[in-house]
DNA sequence: CACCAGGCAAGTA
DNA sequence: TACTTGCATGGT
């Protein structure tokens, strides 16, 4: 994957937009519900996030204020479904505290810029590059490319990624040889996962995938 | 029943 | 630096 990446990765999102259509991440109302829902998703179905969303919705608790007003046990009662509760009360605990040194107001986070905000995201205990990078693109609009299990199991399904290849180093390729634009990272992502999900499990392997043996062999 | 899901931190070598 | 392990619910 060295001179040719860049079409391949144009070519590798033309194909699953085909196939699929936009896909309209994230799935959420206001930028706090797509920061708290990268956390609470983590190695976890979103069925189960839903849920939980939806009940600290109806019980008013979707705010700032009302979940620091919550002692860390009932939050992670509250939460329960999505699994890790303990640890999710915790860092969710943890990243509320962080955004109080911004009057609770993911406005003025939006406000800072990538390079400041994304280091500052990863020293909040529970807050990773994926999840730091979910929060960025989807919940503050910045410019930056979110890589998970998908990205990284189809990439190497297709032959594509010189291995061994951390997180950092596929953040990057992508960052690299795609225009900085917040909109088509947030597509791009959105598709790997839609593509992950139905046709990209670790077993049985991929059956009636849409990029059917692309890239082909002279590629 | 086994396996999986839009990770992360802490411990070990 | 590079593994390994604990964390936990709900769906297939």
């Amino acid at each position: 994957m060295a001179a040719r990446t860049g079409k391949l990765l144009q070519e590798l999102f033309r194909k699953m937009l085909d196939a699929f259509g936009a896909q309209g991440w994230w799935p959420g109302e206001t930028p706090f519900e797509v920061a708290l829902g990268a956390i609470l998703t983590q190695n976890t179905n979103w069925s189960n996030v839903a849920r939980v969303i939806q009940g600290l919705k109806e019980a008013g608790l979707l705010n700032p204020g009302a979940l620091k007003a919550l002692a860390e046990g009932e939050l992670a009662r509250l939460i329960r479904p999505a699994g890790y509760f303990n640890v999710k009360a915790r860092r969710l605990k943890s990243f509320l505290a962080f955004l109080e040194e911004f009057q609770d107001s993911m406005e003025l986070l939006a406000a800072a810029d990538l390079e400041t905000l994304r280091p500052a995201l990863l020293k909040v205990k529970g807050i990773g590059p994926e999840t730091a990078d979910s929060i960025l693109l989807y919940a503050l609009d910045q410019p930056t490319f979110v890589v998970d299990a998908y990205t990284f199991r189809i990439l190497s399904r297709h032959g594509l990624l010189a291995e061994p290849c951390t997180y950092e180093d596929l953040r990057q390729l992508f960052m690299d040889h795609l225009p900085s634009e917040v909109g088509l990272y947030q597509e791009y992502h959105a598709l790997l996962v839609r593509l992950g999900k139905e046709f990209c499990r670790p077993q049985p392997r991929c059956s009636a995938c849409p990029l059917e043996d692309w890239p082909s062999p002279q590629d």
